[in-house]
DNA sequence: TCAATAGTGTCTATAAGACATTATACT
DNA sequence: AGTATAATGTCTTATAGACACTATTGA
């Protein structure tokens, strides 16, 4: 019970006499590109699932991450050359079927980037690759990461519904008919426009920068906007609609 | 690349060639009594933070457990004796500074079980006891333990002000002040009375069986209601304000 | 009749849905 | 002028907040 007791304990305390299961982190990695949402998967170049496309992750590097998130950041960075998109954690996944080599363990994030801001190197990334999420929802995913990137892009869809989440995936400055195809990309359903104007104009989240070119080029010029600091921390007590 | 390739990598792994963290399941349990929000604490009997208070957890059983929600509800049921409860998972934790021991990992999941249900289990575990929030937010828990269950605390306030959540804390057959009640607990806020219950009518959510006695014994009897089919599955578009 | 609790009526405020209309650019 | 895109006006619908009021019981 003193302080020593539990200096002793601590000094004998050796993980591997015990059974744990493996552990890493998953994440799946947004952009809007083409007019579509992407979703980038890497090829795996090692057993288990060899040469199939899965989400980029790995395991926790225990001497350098300092915590998951960390771990999670770090690979997001050596595929995209990003260091601070918008990631936050979906859920975590574990069980003894998952991963042919036993007992298993995943904590899912996602991310958000402007695909601008990452295609040259996402480009010189040999094994990366930008997939349209309607091709990639028929793909034989390695593992169970067909599931998890279904999971990720329902939480998108519905924490679109009542957050700003898509500021984080249009480069700024931007539109709002381009902040509202982004909404409509990661909601998948198209909104009014006059409904979509006023619910960002009361929230005041937006600053005006200027006027930039329409939309295919043609039309009256549109104001451009960049996100008020605090702006993504936004909740709206009202969802849009299912 | 063959198969057989596969199966000589897969023979010849062993997960103890490699360092991963540790890996452990945390819930926080909570229930209502004595017309306060109570969190089911249990008292460590061994190192580390022995005499500490902690939420309920432990590590995966890989020879027994299939996924990690069957050792959460392993857990539940061993402190609680109570088999399906509404159990659902919070976040996952994972640094190398939680636990002395090194590098570790847990999933936090909270459940929510009827008081009636489970005192008299609950009273027979040694270790185990109800703490009203209120005291157990003053505690110094076991680890992380006391931001785990804020945060738990903090999921279970947001998600009640746009679920029926608190209609797996309250035993049925319930009085509608009964379910509010359970609402402004878990919320921690005052309702409307009207609205609350135009809210609950409109859903269709609740089934009537018949009369009973009013809070306190005194007044007009109350009608009881039992929850419909699938009513759990319930989203409201809007959430009560904050 | 009084006190206590259950339950309803109704007006207001807020915000989304629908959709028509106006504004501003280029060719 | 014609066309394309941006932006606004305005009516309707849905639902929460506020609060007064009625209903039903037992002492």
């Amino acid at each position: 019970m003193t302080t020593n007791d539990e200096q002793v304990y601590l000094s004998t305390y050796n993980i591997k006499d015990f059974d744990v299961p493996l552990y890493s982190v998953d994440i799946a990695i947004y952009t809007l590109h083409e007019g579509q949402l992407k979703i980038l998967l890497v090829q795996r170049g090692d057993f288990p699932d060899k040469g199939k496309w899965s989400l980029p992750g790995g395991f926790v590097d225990l001497k350098e991450d300092t915590n998951i998130e960390i771990t999670a950041r770090r690979k997001l960075l050596s595929k995209t050359g990003i260091h601070a998109p918008l990631l936050e954690q979906v859920a975590t996944q574990g069980n003894a079927s998952r991963d042919p080599r036993g007992w298993s363990v995943t904590t899912l994030y996602m991310a958000l980037i402007p695909y601008e801001q990452t295609s040259d190197f996402v480009d010189s990334v040999a094994d990366a690759q930008w997939w349209p999420m309607a091709d990639a929802m028929n793909l034989e995913l390695a593992f169970d990461h067909q599931q998890l990137m279904q999971q990720a892009r329902e939480r998108l869809k519905t924490k679109t519904a009542y957050t700003v989440l898509p500021l984080h995936v249009v480069k700024a400055p931007f539109s709002l008919t381009q902040l509202q195809q982004a909404f409509e990309l990661l909601m998948d359903k198209k909104l009014e426009k006059k409904s979509f104007r006023r619910r960002i104009a009361n929230a005041e989240l937006l600053k005006e920068v200027g006027e930039g070119v329409p939309e295919g080029g043609k039309g009256r010029p549109a104001a451009l906007y960049i996100p008020a600091p605090g702006s993504d921390q936004h909740l709206f007590i009202r969802a849009f609609a299912d």
